[in-house]
DNA sequence: GCAATAGTGTCTTTGAGACAATATTGC
DNA sequence: GCAATATTGTCTCAAAGACACTATTGC
């Protein structure tokens, strides 16, 4: 048994001047709504404070209680974990929160580093978490929780800057697809009449590239000619076009 | 004065098990050497462990004894900082360290979220700064501190992803410039034969859309017709082109 | 048959690339 | 003049966009 001043040890333990710091990630999981024609991004509701009982990005500590080998697991830990639950087809990271550091969460400094997931539209939800609009949270319509809005939006840009030069937006559609189902998603992403000779081409650049392919199958809308069902063969890699998409 | 038991108070320091844990900003300044026609990232000499006496990305530590407002008041303090010392005309967030966090740095688990910035090429280095060829660290042909190596690579990607549809390369000239220099700017970071006629044309894109002007002045290489003397106007955005230069 | 909607075919437009023709300097 | 090097002008090519035309279904 030892006996020491306890201001002693209050100094000690301030002595290396380390404030109060949270590193966290976050992430942005994206699905089509086929028939709202609309992106959403699935929110959850916080079971702990701060923001207990708001609608959030979800997100872990990753350094807090739980040591990871890198953020690469710790992203694996926040899939597996009941905030989420389901394995998305498609990540990428898109940035670390660098404004307002000192004041975005109560409790101390932090920043976010976060994280955009592409999923499919079958995907079931728990009762905790729900799916909205992409705009409706990236422009800031309905507040959610710390500063999830702008991360948000940052998510909503890069999904369009990607989609006007790539092959992201078949990944929110289902594995078979129509050419009218890329022109919807195209549509929806960019908020934008889409040309449907342009992206008619796009899907046949796409199965000359081997990433789509033609099945022998058709379908039959309610209206119209029937479709050519194409299938998504690559789902782990984007194609980059050379020329964009028209996004006005 | 008060008497406690110091088991105690290593059982509560203990009590919340948070690791030891660094966030780190790095940057990789880059500039274009005209005369070598490469482009070059500025490293800095090691003053401290761990590293001591190794060529590194500036960098500095986020979450020690300083605290900034946010992570972008952080990199003003980097760039005020002995590492750096003058300012970058362009700066980039690039990413976050997502593997290996638990070993990257041998003191602990870390991460780091690195920059990009361009710089002018009559900036002055200092005894402990110098230039290296880009490729030679992002190729690993030169090992610097931590995984700089492989921050640098992700730079090196991103210069060539950006420079691939936008006024990005233009960035690396002097205020003043003419076609031929935005052709070798070109052809360096893309590591190939540019299209002349390909890039005329951008550079009239550039005029039209006001990102550069014409002057009346003329430059007289060693041989060849006289150049025509053009002048970046705007230097804090960049101009996206809706088609792809040749990267082959 | 007609409206609504979808696929197909043709023409235009835009911007990058190839290449020949022209301009300038050092020897 | 000639080689080396730079600009200018013309033609081609690839991919996106516009739009007319054809195909299919529900009423």
């Amino acid at each position: 048994m030892y006996y020491i001043d306890i201001d002693l040890v209050e100094i000690n333990l301030m002595s290396d001047n380390k404030f109060d710091y949270l590193h966290s990630i976050d992430i942005g999981l994206l699905r089509y709504n086929s028939a709202k024609k609309q992106v959403e991004i699935m929110l959850v509701l916080r079971q702990n404070d701060p923001f207990i009982g708001q609608w959030a990005l979800p997100g872990i500590v990753i350094n807090g209680d739980t040591e990871d080998e890198s953020i690469h697991d710790a992203l694996q830990r926040l899939i597996s974990s009941t905030k989420v639950g389901f394995k998305a087809k498609y990540y990428e990271q898109v940035g670390t929160t660098e404004e307002n550091n000192k004041h975005r969460d109560p409790r101390c400094w932090s920043s976010s580093t976060f994280y955009m997931g592409i999923i499919d539209e079958s995907v079931v939800l728990k009762k905790n978490q729900r799916f909205v609009k992409l705009e409706t949270i990236s422009s800031g319509q309905e507040y959610i929780a710390f500063d999830h809005n702008l991360i948000t939006k940052q998510i909503h840009d890069r999904l369009i800057s990607k989609s006007t030069y790539s092959s992201l937006p078949i990944l929110l559609l289902n594995e078979h697809f129509t050419v009218l189902d890329a022109i919807n998603v195209c549509g929806s992403i960019m908020n934008a009449e889409i040309s449907k000779t342009g992206q008619r081409k796009r899907c046949e650049k796409l199965i000359e590239q081997g990433f789509v392919e033609t099945t022998n199958q058709k379908t039959q809308a309610s209206r119209g000619a029937p479709q050519g069902l194409l299938r998504t063969v690559i789902t782990n890699k984007l194609y980059f076009f050379d020329r964009a998409i028209s996004a006005q």
